[in-house]
DNA sequence: CGATTGCTTGATACCTCTCAACCCAGGTGG
DNA sequence: CCACCTGGGTTGAGAGGTATCAAGCAATCG
C-alpha cells in the first residue's frame, strides 16, 4: 500500500501500511507526515492513496483538507474496545477533513484506492473572503456535509435493521447510473460500520431482502433493486 | 400556545397549537404563514415561540432561517408511524433551519418557551459575499452545525443505552455553568427521540446510573454529576 | 377533588448481537 | 494439478439488551 503524491510533478513522497479494524494504527509524524509537510506548501496537490490506506488519523493536524478524485473515502471513529463508526462515505467531488478545532475528531482511510486533493486550510480561508464564487462553493460543499451528517443521524436513531439497510441501499442506488443497479465498492463490514449494525446482521438482512424479491444479488460486490417501491416504503 | 412577531415594533402577528408528539400537525400556510411572509420581508425579525410550538414543518419553503436568542429549539424529523427522531438541539446563538433544497427536510419546534431571530436567506448569502467578517461568521456556525451533526451520528451508531445516555449528561454538563449541575429543558421524551431510545429506557437508565451513584437526581429536570470520570469512560 | 401530564417501574416479547461453523473465490506453492 | 491458506461473506443457535405493554406514582391544574 502506499501513498503517492503527484503535486504538479509527479513523485513518490511517502508509502505506509495499515491493519484493520482494529490493529495498530501507524503513528502521526511517521514517513506520511512527510507527504503532508509537502501538501501544506502545495494547495492543490494531488495524491493517490491505495486501498485501505489512512489518509490522516484521529488527533492529526487540521490545516489541511480534502477533496474526491476518485475512488471513496471513509470518515471514521474508533471506540475504546475496538468499534468502529463510519460518519460518512466521501465520493467524487466531495469534500472531507475540514474541522474547525486543531485536531482531527476522525479519521479517513481509503476505501477503494483512490486520488484526492490536499488543499490549505488557511489558504482557502483567505481566498474564499476574496474569491466570491469560491467562497459560495465553499459554503454549499459544507452544506452540503452537514445535510449528509444529518440524514445519517437520522437514519440510525430508533430504525430497525431493514429499515437502515434499505435507506442506505436506496442512497448507493441514487448515485449509480440507473438508479437501479448497485456495483458496492465498501465490504459488508463498511455497511455495518456505517449503519451500526453488525456484519451478520447486515448480510441476513440482504438474504432476506433477496428471499422477499425485492432485490437481487447477483455477485457479492452487487446489488439490483427489483423492488425500489418496496425500499422505499421501509424508508419511512 | 402563540408565536408573537416582535419586528422592530412589537406586535402579535399568528398564534396557534399543536398536539403532540404524534397528534396532527398544523398545516403549513395556516395563519403561521402570515407570520413567515411578514419575517422573509423583515429580516432579523425578533419572533416569540411559546413551548411545544412548531416554528416551521416538514415541506415548508426554505427561504429563511433562525438564530436562537433564549430558550431551546429542537428540529426533528416524523417518520410515517408516529415514531419521531430528533436531530439536534439549538440553544443560545446557535442557528438551525439553512437548508440547501427548497423544502424543508425536517420540522423545528420550541423545547421550551423561546425566541429566535428570523434572516432571509437570500439576503444574507448576499451580504456575505459582500461583507468578510459576515461571511466567516456564518461559515464558523455551519461548520459548527456540521460537527453537531456528525458527532450526533457517531453518538446513535452501535452504542448502548448507558453510553448513549452517558455521552449526553456529558454533552449537558459541558454547557452548564459549573459543569456538573444540569438543568434540563426538554422532557424524557426529547431526549428518549434524540438518542434513539424509548422513554422507558432513558429513565431506567437514569435510575441505574442514579443507583450506581454517578449522578444524582434531585428534582425531575435536574441531573447532578456525582462521577463524570465514571460517565466519561462509558463515552469511550 | 378528579383529571392530566411527565415520569418510573415491572414483566414479557422480540430483535440484534455474539459466537461458531461453514462456504466460496482467489492466490500460493508443492 | 491439487492441497492449502486466506479473506470476505453467509448461516445457525443461543444470549442479552431494549422495546412493548401495563400499572402506578407524584406534581400540576382546573
Amino acid at each position: 500500500m502506499s501513498i503517492r503524491l503527484i503535486s504538479h510533478a509527479t513523485r513518490v513522497v511517502a508509502s505506509q501500511s495499515v491493519t484493520h479494524p482494529s490493529g495498530t494504527w501507524p503513528q502521526a509524524g511517521t514517513r506520511s507526515a512527510g507527504c503532508r509537510e509537502d501538501t501544506i506548501r502545495a494547495t492543490g496537490s494531488v495524491l493517490l492513496f491505495d486501498q485501505d490506506c489512512e489518509i490522516y488519523g484521529e488527533g492529526d493536524d487540521t490545516d489541511i483538507f480534502f477533496k474526491v478524485v476518485s475512488g471513496v473515502v471513509r470518515t471514521c471513529k474508533f471506540l475504546s474496545d475496538g468499534r468502529r463508526q463510519i460518519e460518512g462515505f466521501h465520493e467524487e467531488n466531495e469534500i472531507f477533513g475540514l474541522e474547525t478545532g486543531d485536531e482531527r475528531r476522525l479519521s479517513a482511510e481509503a476505501v477503494s484506492d483512490c486520488t484526492v486533493i490536499a488543499y490549505r486550510r488557511r489558504s482557502v480561508e483567505e481566498s474564499a473572503s476574496a474569491n466570491e464564487a469560491l467562497s459560495r462553493l465553499f459554503l454549499s460543499q459544507i452544506m452540503h456535509s452537514m445535510i449528509r451528517a444529518q440524514d445519517h443521524s437520522l437514519l440510525l436513531g430508533r430504525r430497525s435493521a431493514v429499515e437502515k439497510v434499505s435507506a442506505f441501499l436506496l442512497e448507493c442506488a441514487k448515485r449509480s447510473a440507473d438508479g437501479r443497479t448497485i456495483s458496492l465498492v465498501m465490504t459488508r463490514q463498511d455497511i455495518a460500520d456505517y449503519l451500526g449494525l453488525t456484519i451478520e446482521t447486515v448480510s441476513r438482512t440482504l438474504s432476506q431482502l433477496e428471499r422477499d424479491g425485492t432485490i437481487a444479488l447477483p455477485a457479492i460486490r452487487q446489488i439490483c433493486l427489483k423492488n425500489p417501491a418496496a425500499l422505499r416504503q421501509l424508508d419511512a
